[in-house]
DNA sequence: TTGCGAAATGACAACGTTGTCATTTCGTTA
DNA sequence: TAACGAAATGACAACGTTGTCATTTCGCAA
């Protein structure tokens, strides 16, 4: 005949207290003499006593949980997921998740929408494509709002890691070990990074002066990386390919020696996200790594920081890591 | 001197009606007349009103909240937590997410403990890895409670993937081509992944009668399946290996080759989690698959259907998918 | 013992919603 | 027009906590 749940108040007449004795235990114990703690503690016990959410946040009107948006679960989300619960775990908040399911459609605002009606005291969203209402949407006035995406927001705070930059690095490094131009293979054409990283790379060549060659388009898959490695072997100017990741990196690598070229000693090759070595033993991938995990503490950083003033806005750039392997010939030598 | 939040008591007031109408607006909305239906939904649009969590699921005795606990984040826990992200959604679910921090010691009974704390009616443990207090922990009486794990709890549900029968099934395929016996190359101690691919590869060797070799034991990691795989190119009875990864399996591929021994024509190769395709062009190997996101999806769904009855048990195994590629020779052509 | 300030505890309201039940308004028929 | 049943609306309590403020108990000095 036991009722439903057991309440604060069941915990404080089984141990002969005042209700809000009993709230003391939880909150302040220090100011409750050792002897009533004690009773306090075995009456929750043996009740199998467990606070109520709904009723305290009611009342302390906030929730110590962030809200998280995903558009899109896959690859480095997860670091950057890791990251996000991670912080969040330090800072004493819980996560409060949705996702877009697949083939759905979802705006910002409706995302907002939903996320507003649950349990969270601030929200990030994940962002890696672009979205129909993004230049357009505002957020919950009262509701601190941290966009994880490429693009700069006209009114929410972003944080994002340095994409351009980090293809800029890449080219860099190549031109300044005597290499003239700088081919590109592209991954899915609505793919934001694959639009930052490919920017950056045009921006690089261009700041020196060099007419950046056409793009080759890829898929982010190996063999799309393999189709492109073909064509630029039959180039008879290209010494260094800069590919949007490993694995279609491994795929032109992989072109190139069946079509008799050595890299690094024909072509110089760069990749990103450092992920060909989990794969391949002895990698010789060049590569530009993002700190996704650091994205995501970032992220729920600034959205604690601006729990107090929602409407404050800043940006946040991550930089990424260039992980220098062998398969960058240096032509000045 | 705006008030912190807009409650329904102001939608009412702003739009002349009780309290109680605005409730009605929202959840049956069919019981208010038009016209004052309009009104209200003007004046919870002229005042922002958004319906306050706490308050309404003190009221209702549920969140609508499933508490998912992850031990660990990585690979295929992706694909799982996608498919628990989406049954949710599907069922009106959002997620609340705790996640055990990287060298934080976090049991069963204490992760339980923090997640009765936080807006759930269930949760969902993903546990890869065994825990010290797996075999004595009692999840709440009022929490339904699903484990997602190779071994088999006393008193709380289970859902886990197949292993055991997966790698059975690898080396059935290998036994039934002609193959006399299979070498184990092994992932890292600790994992019950692991251990249940080795027990399942164990088995089906000795219902033939066949003595197991000794397992090589690895890390996951290529490096540690190319060391595997220049050990084996030695054992002249070495015709067919089951690596408890991808990774390994093409570390064991490429040191085969090394040793001037070809894949398939002199040792037959399968793998673990059908990944290489990802990141090698043409791959050929023949690799086990198992349906994370089909796990995630059973998860949430055991869980929703014993939110009623949180002390019923269930065990759901998923089996997995041989994904046949040219990895293995037919020995009886 | 008495008196006193500090420490410990308790009574009660309040948070914003929904359920119960009473009341008002409406449309219809006699 | 009156009377009636159904539809629409409202008043009030309740969910389980915490904050405010009042009351009781304690330890110690006179």
């Amino acid at each position: 005949m036991d009722k439903k749940t057991v309440s604060m108040n069941d915990v404080a007449i089984a141990a002969g207290v005042s209700l809000k004795t009993v709230s003391r235990v939880i909150n302040e114990p220090d100011s409750v003499r050792e002897s009533t703690r004690d009773r306090v503690h075995a009456a929750m016990e043996a009740l199998g006593f467990r606070a109520n959410f709904a009723a305290r946040s009611l009342k302390l009107g906030r929730y110590g949980c962030i809200g998280v948006v995903l558009f899109h679960l896959s690859g480095g989300n997860v670091d950057m997921i890791d990251g996000i619960a991670d912080a969040a775990a330090e800072r004493g908040f819980a996560l409060t998740m949705i996702k877009k399911r697949a083939g759905e459609k979802m705006t910002l605002a409706e995302a907002a929408r939903r996320m507003s009606q649950l349990p969270v005291d601030g929200m990030i969203f994940n962002l890696r494509q672009m979205i129909d209402d993004f230049d357009t949407f505002e957020a919950p006035k009262d509701l601190k709002t941290v966009i994880i995406t490429s693009m700069e927001h006209p009114t929410c705070s972003t944080v994002s890691d340095d994409q351009e930059g980090g293809a800029r690095m890449a080219c860099e490094y190549f031109l300044n070990r005597g290499h003239k131009n700088v081919y590109f293979v592209s991954g899915k054409k609505e793919s934001l990074s694959s639009q930052c990283r490919m920017k950056g790379w045009r921006a690089a060549l261009e700041t020196r002066g060099i007419e950046p060659p056409e793009p080759l388009q890829g898929d982010w898959n190996a063999d799309s990386g393999y189709a492109a490695g073909l064509v630029l072997a039959d180039k008879p100017d290209c010494t260094a390919v800069l590919a949007a990741n490993d694995c279609m990196a491994n795929g032109v690598m992989m072109a190139l020696r069946d079509k008799g070229l050595s890299v690094p000693d024909d072509v110089s090759v760069i990749g990103f996200d450092d992920e060909l070595y989990k794969t391949i033993p002895n990698s010789i991938l060049t590569s530009v790594k993002f700190r996704h995990r650091e994205l995501g503490v970032r992220a729920l950083n600034e959205v604690v920081a601006g729990l107090e003033a929602p409407s404050s806005r800043s940006r946040t750039l991550v930089s990424g890591v260039l992980v220098e392997r062998s398969s960058v010939k240096d032509l000045r030598a």
